[in-house]
Formats: structure tokens, C-alpha cells, sequence
DNA sequence: CGTTGTGAAATCCTTCACAGCA
DNA sequence: TGCTGTGAAGGATTTCACAACG
């Protein structure tokens, strides 16, 4: 499984920390919604209430970015789009492919969200034959025989993985062997990738059973709370859990 | 923002942190593999393996639900199988309904992850009138004015939002209002929901912008790497969180 | 003034390393 | 002997609280 060492280079590196990355892109979108109303600044504080953080998380946040805001003021609206655009790299264009091509897949590439910032559907590829020439979402399908071309030709280095969890593992080893650096992986199934490959996964299954974890908490609560007993609240509006538990009164 | 306070009652609390929910599915999933190979026992450092995680993490996952283990041998698969779908909740029957039949809402329907474990689609809902009375993956379409009946006559506590995000904070509403508690939510949107309602977030883009940030990044160090540069390897398998992002789709 | 930017404290999570048990 | 279970150390992340500054 890819240990992911994470050797800093001895070079100073930016370091942003991973939990700040990963709400760059929430920030980034309550602010393209701002710069559509033509709000020309916001504070810290409305800009962490649009993204559903609080003020100081996204105040540390930005500023490992650098100081782009003015005390007093707050932060420009128009600027910090591009800044942390940049940052994300969403100033170039990211060609991607989708392996798989069934109901999930014809999905994802009918999915608007695609296009609008950086990401272009670049081919979609299925194992079966009878994909193969037949168009979805205005794109038409090709047999995987020809990934490795079709990979080089477009210059792909980001894939999602939409096929059954039989062979992602595969699928993942012909994108890698193509070329391809980054995977978002859609089966459910652990990915084995080389040192310097990310992998992120999204798993359907694995968020409903966390929520059932919650809701069984939740029903246990319920039955034994008497007066006087707190009932948690659990707003995980960014990644982790930030409240984190629930009080489990545990009885005997 | 809804901040979850999370007071802590006086007694000790049953706490099994957030980190180690998140995966306990992916153990689950690898112990059932093992099951369905008539596999008796396992050693934490290959079920680590199967679940892509570190033994050392997984044994202290294993140490908040408790001592299942026997030294000098591992564990029992089948034991461990059912003390962890105990745990996740899974022993019992969650019916779930899934709001906004398109392409992703039709796709979840037809995915065979849900029945498997748990979960049953105990309905789908559109605001469409077109799409009401249609079959979807062997289920009949139900409109929207009909949500809360048949969310009370169901039972539903876990709700899956797949609408346009400029109408999810609505449906959100109505789930809750219905009594709803728990919600997944593949819209683009940041939900706000009152205490003691859980919402998890599924995001291609969101995904889709961190892996961009990294790509950005190794090629950038591969530009500067000169002998004895190490490149960094990410494996995040599990997940952070889904977070919601899309620069600002404007929905048709 | 009001708001940012940030050290420092607090909390949460991971990894280490080994005692203890089958 | 081999592997689990777990204190303790080490990191990472979040929160606090306030000095700095436009």
C-alpha cells in the first residue's frame, strides 16, 4: 500500500498543511458565489459562515498562503479567488479520463461540475466492446484497449476509476503504467499505487455506514436520556468530524 | 455552521474517536472478503495490509471497540465481522431514501453496494411530475409533495441528497423537518441543519481540486528536482472528508 | 475602531516500542 | 515464540486570545 513517506525536501518547501488544502476548494467556491453577486470584500467572519468553518480555522488557513487580507477590512473577494486558484492549480487546464463507463460513470461525465473550473473530460473509456463508438454526454466512448494512447496523446495525468471493484486494481495499474499520477477512485476497493501516485477515494457505502454508526448512537441516546442529559450535535461540515463524539452516556 | 458543541457528560464516555469510525467500514470490508474465503483468522499486520492502513493504527482502532484479539495468533474473522457491523449499526435494517432522480440519484439506486449492508432503498423521490410513476432500478418514483409521508411511514432516519445544489438547502430542510437525522449529501452546497442532525458530504470537485493541488505540486518540484530530490508519495486512503465545492455551476 | 495574522495552548490522531499473554 | 494491547512520545490540527495594523 504505498506508505506515503512524506520526505520534505530539503528545500523550504511551501508545506501547506493537508487540512487546509482540502478546504481551499470550499473557500474557493463560497467565494466564486460572492463574486458573482459583485461583493467586492468579505470578513473572515462571513467568508467562514458561507463555507460552514469557523473564522479562526480560516484565518490560520490563509495564512499559510500569505497575508492577503487588510486588517480592519477584511479580504478582497476578486483577489483571493485567484490566489487561491492559483494555489490549486486551477489556472491551467487538467485534462482527466473516466475508466468505466456505466451508470456511475455516464454520470460523472454528464456532471456540470467537470468543466466549470480546470477540469476537462478528455475521453471515456470502457473494457466493453459494446461501448465502444457510442456517445455520453456528447463524448464518445473508447475501448481501453487504446488507454495507454489515449492517455500520452492527451497528456492525462489525473483518472477516475468508475468500473466494478474487480478491476480497479487493473485499471489503476495500466493508468499508472500510462503516465497518470493522480486517481480518484470510485470502486470500493483499496488501491495499491507507487511512491509518488495520490489516490483519493469516494466510497458510498463507507459514508452511510459512519452515519449509521451516528444514528445508532443517536437512538441509544435517546432511550437513556433522562433529564438533565446533553444531546450532541454533530456538524461535520468540513472533513473531519470537529466535535468529534457524542456523549454515550454509557450506563452500568 | 451549527457548532456542535459536544459536552461531555460526567461519566466515562464510550468515545471511539472519529478517526477510527471512519474506518472501520474499510476493516469490515476487508474481514468480509476474508469471510467469503473461508479465511478463520488474520493477523492485524494482514488485515492492515487488506485495508490499506498500518498495523500499530489498526490495533489501536481494534482497542477502542475492545480486546477481540488473541495474542500470538489474531483474530477470529468471523467474530471480528460481527463485533464491527455491531458497532457500525449494521445489524439492523436502515431505510434510506435518495431525493432527486438524474443521472447520479438513478446511479446510486442501481448501485448494489447499498442493499448489501444495511442499507435499503425504501424510496426515491423527484420534484419532476415526468419522472413520478417511473421505474428506477426496480422502485417506482415518488414526487415530492408525498416526502414526508413517506418518510414517517417508512421510518427513514438517513437521507441521500442528489438534487441541483440551488435546491438542496430546501429538500435538506424537509428531510430534517420529516425527521430525518442523518443526510449524505452529493450537492455542491454547504447544508446548514440544526444540532443533533449529522451530514456528510461527497464532492468530485472537491476531490478533484486537491488532487489538482498536488499534481501542481510534483510537477513543480520535478522542474526543481535535482539529485537526491525525493518525491512525496500521498496515499490518503480514507477519507478526510467529503467536502462540497463547485465553483459556482450554474445549474440549467 | 474593526479585523487580520499569529504565537501559544489545547485537542486530536498516529506512531513507537515493548510488556504481557496465549 | 509470535502477536496483541497499550502507555507514552511525537505530529498534526484546531482553538484561543490578543497584539498589530489599516
Amino acid at each position: 500500500m504505498a506508505t506515503g513517506r512524506t520526505h520534505r525536501p530539503a528545500t523550504r518547501s511551501r508545506g501547506i498543511p493537508e487540512a487546509t488544502v482540502a478546504r481551499l476548494p470550499l473557500y474557493l467556491r463560497a467565494l466564486t458565489a460572492l463574486s458573482e453577486r459583485s461583493v467586492p470584500t468579505v470578513s473572515s467572519e462571513e467568508l467562514a459562515a458561507a463555507a460552514g468553518v469557523n473564522s479562526a480555522k480560516l484565518r490560520k488557513d490563509f495564512s499559510y498562503l500569505g497575508s492577503y487580507g487588510t486588517r480592519g477590512v477584511g479580504y478582497d473577494v476578486e483577489y483571493l479567488v485567484y490566489q487561491i486558484s492559483r494555489e490549486l492549480g486551477l489556472t491551467q487546464d487538467w485534462p482527466v479520463v473516466i475508466v468505466g463507463i456505466g451508470n456511475l460513470g455516464a454520470a460523472l461525465a454528464n456532471y456540470g461540475g467537470f468543466a466549470s473550473r480546470g477540469f476537462r473530460v478528455a475521453a471515456l473509456i470502457d473494457a466493453d466492446p459494446e461501448m465502444t463508438g457510442k456517445q455520453v454526454a456528447g463524448i464518445t466512448v473508447q475501448h481501453s484497449d487504446d488507454m495507454e494512447k489515449i492517455i500520452s496523446e492527451n497528456g492525462v495525468s489525473i483518472g477516475v476509476i468508475t468500473t466494478p471493484p474487480g478491476v480497479a486494481q487493473q485499471v489503476c495499474e495500466r493508468l499508472v503504467a500510462a503516465g497518470v499520477t493522480s486517481i480518484l477512485n470510485f470502486a470500493p476497493t483499496v488501491l495499491s499505487v507507487p511512491d509518488g501516485v495520490d489516490v483519493r477515494k469516494v466510497d458510498l457505502s463507507i459514508e452511510l455506514q459512519i452515519l449509521a454508526f451516528h444514528e445508532q448512537r443517536k437512538a441509544g441516546e435517546e432511550a437513556e436520556a433522562q433529564a438533565g442529559a446533553v444531546v450532541a450535535a454533530h456538524q461535520e461540515s468540513d472533513g473531519k468530524g470537529p466535535d468529534g463524539d457524542v456523549p454515550a452516556v454509557m450506563p452500568a
